[in-house]
DNA sequence: GCAATTTAAATGTCAGACTTTTAAATGTCT
DNA sequence: AGACATTTAAAAGTCTGACATTTAAATTGC
């Protein structure tokens, strides 16, 4: 194995990268046991506080697990989908809290590709994903429900219509951005009036679903869309105007100078 | 700030376990400083290996970088899509060969979120988009192209079709499935044939593009899909047919050619 | 006043020791 | 002989302390 000393990215990088290129590649086979940190660091060539940090941010990518013991060591892991999808989640949290995306951006985003779910799902779910929308939306009804269990509970009702696609791929993509709307999501407070609007609408798609027709999944959906964007807009009016009557005759503030 | 240094998960990754939920939460703002290395042992009351070994976990998700020297030190970084796109890739295409996935249900996957974005792409794409596509499909065309080449340029294509949104978190979750599904497509041998019918459609869509009818780039992505699998499924069944004459007699061979 | 030099703070790396966990090997008892 | 307890060794986890390198600010020299 080679590795340059004097890179600027550093040798733990370099190393990471190189176990990361050989498990992707297939070289390294899951389950597979990576020699122990003092040989890694013999066969590289540095101490073993350098293999290990290389080792700890291949971790934290889920790409190896270690085992402590005699015969322990690191092992090349077995990445599921279920595994996977909280990461997903975190990243995709953090790049719409980051890169300043609008409400209405996100928005769009997360129902065009549920969008794409609707016919497959109506195709090819099941038993299991009718109960649990059903669930989700008598959930929904309940009396002294708080925003945010709302705001749950409206995703366990989405995931549960992707995964009627029952396509790992589509549910661990889908999943991911929904799941990282709810922070946005949870900045809108849903009045009585307006969860029974959505409830409404959930009803809709899950009949729809049941009733096996794509286009009307697809309908539901597209009200949802404008509802939920109409739902943040006004919630964004009532801040907007909080603000002007704070700091009277100050315009729009730009915030992020 | 309080860790358990009997708990199995191990100090280092309770570290930056905390320090994560800090980030993502908003205590930490971005571009902000975070302690040096010995001020974080101190705080935390462990060594400065066991820090180091946490901020090499965050910085292999990308969530803080570091910068050496003096008034250096760890700082939250900025996530763009650009460079979380790379991490996704990564980990959708180790899914996809970790998880024993068809190439169809990978396939019906890629190309129904693309759908998604058709109509939208149709309403919002620029000079750019239709350029770049032109630009890969003459590039198909190409005499002497090898099949990786065809692959990438197709991936080209595509992602630009995606772009054609203008939505970055749209094109962020779909260039990963797009991308991830790369090596699956390597395994495909393109024919002069093929290539020529794949281009066809790819100028059909183009053309659908720039005439704003998002139901024909739908209708040319499912013909897409349609001939993708095809193909697909003849590679699988000439490889079973190898597999055949080198076994003879061995298993169901269901040869009533 | 500007350029070159020094300096201090921080990360990067190393060496070696000790602790804890774990499973295999060994031993002992029924 | 088989089941259970004990020992033991391998490996990760952690700590201490040191040195190297990088970088920007502070200082000095002209």
């Amino acid at each position: 194995m080679k590795i340059d000393p004097d890179n600027s990215i550093g040798l733990s990088a370099q190393i990471a990268s190189a176990i990361r290129d050989a498990i992707i590649s297939g070289d390294l086979i899951v389950d597979e046991r990576l020699p122990s940190e003092a040989e890694l660091a013999e066969q590289f060539d540095v101490s073993r506080p350098t293999i290990r940090e290389a080792l700890k941010r291949l971790a934290a990518q889920s790409l190896i697990r270690t085992q402590r013991g005699a015969f322990g060591g690191a092992f090349v892991r077995h990445l599921s989908y279920d595994e996977a999808r909280p990461q997903l989640v975190t990243t995709s949290t953090l790049l719409l809290s980051m890169n300043d995306v609008s409400f209405d951006t996100a928005c769009e985003a997360r129902f065009a590709l549920e969008r794409a779910c609707a016919p497959l799902s109506a195709e090819r779910h099941d038993q299991t994903q009718i109960a649990a929308m059903r669930a989700e939306i008598a959930k929904q009804g309940e009396e002294g429900l708080t925003d945010e269990e709302f705001c749950a509970s409206d995703v366990a009702f989405h995931s549960a219509l992707v995964e009627g696609t029952q396509n790992p791929v589509l549910s661990y993509q889908l999943s991911g951005a929904i799941e990282a709307m709810q922070p946005l999501m949870n900045m809108i407070t849903f009045t009585a009036r307006s969860r029974a609007e959505i409830i409404a609408i959930h009803s809709d798609i899950l009949n729809a679903l049941i009733a096996k027709d794509g286009d009307a999944i697809v309908a539901g959906l597209k009200r949802l869309e404008t509802y939920t964007k109409e739902l943040a807009q006004r919630v964004m009016e009532a801040k907007e105007a909080r603000r002007a009557a704070k700091a009277p005759g100050k315009k729009h503030t730009e915030s992020a100078v």
